[in-house]
DNA sequence: GCATGGAATGATAGCGCTATCAAACTAAAT
DNA sequence: ATTTAGTTTGATAGCGCTATCATTCCATGC
């Protein structure tokens, strides 16, 4: 024995393998892992064994090798822009809600709205040859583009319309949003409108919102709205500073629509503490519908998102490309949005 | 053309692989792997020749082979309760600011403290190899901690401290955060001191700190604080009903310690809209300080958790393992809290 | 001139698993 | 009994990559 010293380096101390299993019970290794994989294939007495020694021994899947054997991972990226406001996690409830029973994991990631995070996640992403991507948006860099069309998988972009996806998209239109907000604003007798938001360099969303509201406005025959903006995360206290920005500029302003619900509950509460009346001389319409939103008192007035709808319903677009029935769904989605009245721009009885 | 049938599959098109490299430029795979991973050992004209050609025909490593044929994935597994509210975020931004610089991919997986998913996704997770894990708490079935131990990686337990740690832990004693709660609104005069928190089936964290509060409550020889409780995730709207839950059992309530800022808020909005002043008749103190807590009016007093600190610490822990110089630090770190007096507890000037 | 040694590159053997095909066995049909 | 078809199991060949060892090529020093 111990003749020749083997070829391969002392791994990490040994671990559990298929092969250990089906040696224990004297199977072969297919019947093992079909046992595992298969169920169905493994005739009942056998496969009942099997399971019971695969608990016994402690075996666990080597994932990679799987992978690699099979030419690819049940695996589905999900690349959202931050997770630092509570923006997104619905959309995870979606995709967790169909996914994960249907055998996929989702793996997380985040760019922060930073330049060429995205590209490189994908990137990183696609090495695992995943069966499929979900990205948020729908502006990618050219170069992305073409890794995610070289990979041949179903991509679906979540959050916006418009353009053509990459493969799929189910979103809303953000200019129809900035649309909807300055005629509701105006419609109120609003006249000195305002956006506070942010404005990460890859924040195109937001771009498009602004750029619905101003047309708008423009529309309207109303001023230009002055636009307010941050380049840091979305937050409460942002939401206060901006405001104080946004009055040393433009005192008169009589409604302000907000980027995210959070900016708009900062306002309000600075709103409070300065004792300008809301929605008398300020109106306020925020965006997400966010907990804080409805919560707050007066209760703030907002734009509802679809975007639990939005994950649940990329995952299933997934799930029935993976089931060779998807050519019937059309390839662009508007889930719409919803306007939503509350006290900070309609007085309460 | 078409003269045999290749013995393997038509996988999900052929992808670009190292080989394809490798015959493009007439040089050895390994040279190619080499300039990839340890670009170091490959002459300087030769590295630039491979990237370009890396770069012009668009290659990507496969992970999966990569790290089968590697004996592990440069992957951490991060397990989280949930990401339905923000505490945990800063979290990962503590690793987030250490380990992708080390190299290292992080994943994010959460429980939802749901019973049994901690086990399956810890067994999922290590069957990825990777070279360490982060889980919360320092509760784990016993075939969790085996699985753990088997796989002989570094484990980090965050958020708690007590008990022998799986490998290592970073976090801070719940049971002290009740006790200094309790002690500090009893401090005040208070003595009719009750708990608001959610009380989900897994969550032994919140467990320990009513412990601590309820146990120092009884040695100051005020009544047993009264807990009020709910098992849905914790938010806003929760602190509202569950203030009025309490109130109806206890009215004199003086004084209410949460599990969470986000329903000390709700809590507090309530206590607004029935007029009931906050702190005269009854003093707030949430926990975790939650952006909310201090942008809200009164701000809400609370306990701060050094949660980034927490991630950032488990982060590098396990990166000094890997560089070989772990055996220094203790096993288990604690890194304490903080209380923040302000207007829910403490009359404003 | 010829060891000596280091640096750069390449050939090879797996990593642990699954797809494929072949074999063995069973049951039904002829 | 013998074919036919279906079911169950096993042997084998990679999946694409990296660890290892062998080889080649130079510059040194004696």
């Amino acid at each position: 024995m111990s003749s020749k010293i083997p070829k391969t380096s002392p791994r990490l101390t040994h671990r559990v393998t298929l092969k250990d299993v089906a040696h224990d019970l004297g199977v072969g290794m297919m019947t093992v892992s079909r046992a595992l994989n298969k169920p169905h294939l493994v005739a009942e007495p056998l496969r009942t064994r099997i399971l019971e020694a695969v608990a016994r021994i402690g075996y666990v899947q080597n994932r990679a090798a799987s992978g690699l054997a099979s030419g690819g991972v049940p695996l589905i990226p999900v690349i959202l822009p931050t997770l630092h406001h509570s923006v997104y996690v619905p959309l995870l409830d979606g995709l967790y809600s169909v996914l994960p029973q249907a055998g996929f994991e989702i793996l997380v990631s985040c760019t922060e709205y930073l330049v060429g995070t995205e590209e490189t996640l994908v990137t990183n992403l696609l090495g695992w040859n995943p069966r499929g991507i979900i990205l948020s948006g729908i502006d990618h860099t050219p170069s992305t583009v073409a890794r995610l069309k070289q990979a041949k998988i179903p991509v679906v972009e979540v959050m916006d319309t418009g353009g053509i996806p990459v493969d799929r998209s189910v979103g809303f239109s953000h200019e129809a949003v900035g649309i909807t907000a300055a005629n509701y604003l105006a419609s109120l007798g609003r006249r000195s409108i305002a956006y506070i938001g942010t404005l990460a360099e890859l924040d195109s969303r937001s771009v498009r919102r602004i750029h619905g509201f101003q047309n708008a406005l423009k529309t309207l025959g109303l001023p230009e709205g002055l636009v307010e903006s941050s380049d840091g995360p979305s937050s409460i206290g942002l939401g206060r500073q901006l405001l104080i920005r946004l009055l040393e500029r433009q005192p008169g302003t009589d409604a302000i629509f907000f980027g995210n619900d959070d900016l708009a509950a900062g306002t309000l509460f600075e709103c409070q503490r300065r004792s300008i009346k809301v929605p008398e001389q300020i109106a306020l319409l925020g965006f997400n519908d966010l907990e804080i939103a409805s919560e707050v008192t007066p209760a703030i007035s907002s734009i509802a998102t679809p975007r639990r709808e939005m994950g649940r319903l990329a995952g299933e677009l997934l799930i029935s490309h993976f089931e060779g029935k998807t050519a019937s769904v059309e390839r662009s989605i508007d889930l719409g949005f919803r306007l939503i009245e509350r006290g900070t721009t309609k007085i309460q009885l």
